[in-house]
DNA sequence: GTAAAAAGACTGTTTAAATGGACATTAGAG
DNA sequence: CTCTAATGTCCATTTAAACAGTCTTTTTAC
């Protein structure tokens, strides 16, 4: 038997919900499983997988289908995802670039 | 050279962006790659593909480091994201089952 | 200034995803 | 009611991702 690993519970959640947003959005399009993953240039069992909210598909794949049905990917506001790529490279620039583990402090009181 | 499929402008960025403030969040806790790594229970070069934006990662790795570093998925408002599912499943459940095309008219006038 | 670890980049092997196809059931157009 | 195509489910093969490890550079703590 594969070895399942396991995930977070909000993370299977977000898996599912997208799942969920693009076969609604499928569905409102009145497109089928076959258009839609001849759209997306995946396979029609590959799109059950994404619809079913499997965390094994590729992200690529997941966003492709989301962007033709109309889900809407980080945009809380109106902004851009350029403008949001901007501004947190913008936040990420401002922390160090390496993450250096501080020393533990040395006991060698012999 | 191997085959690489195109994506759609919007869905590149979307994966950026999700890589960008999967870094953003890491750094901020003040996390290396191999701790976030380690935590997420993948590979440090599947975490550096993750936040370079690339579209291949399983979407379960990617939804699982950032729901480590904190990133919000779907949540626009706060409820929580089993109500965004079950919102979501009742329009859903509204909609046919199959999405059966219209057959063309069919013109026989011979 | 020094030492060590973080990050960038790469590689060969292992593991698993993606695919195309098959078959059965049944939902939906006419 | 009939017919057809959509969907569910499964499988063997092909393709590619994940991995562990390596090496180099350079950043960061002290």
């Amino acid at each position: 038997m594969a070895k399942q690993r396991t995930y977070s519970q909000y993370a299977q959640e977000a898996a599912v919900l997208m799942g969920e947003q693009i076969k609604l959005g499928r569905k409102q399009r009145q497109w089928s499983e076959k258009n839609l993953a001849d759209r997306a240039g995946i396979s029609r069992t590959t799109l059950q997988k994404i619809e079913n909210g499997e965390m094994s598909c590729a992200i690529g794949s997941v966003f492709e289908v989301a962007t033709l049905v109309g889900v809407k990917l980080f945009e809380p506001d109106n902004l851009p995802l350029s403008k949001h790529i901007e501004h947190t490279r913008d936040k990420v620039a401002l922390l160090p670039q390496r993450i250096k583990a501080k020393k533990k402090a040395v006991r060698d009181d012999f």
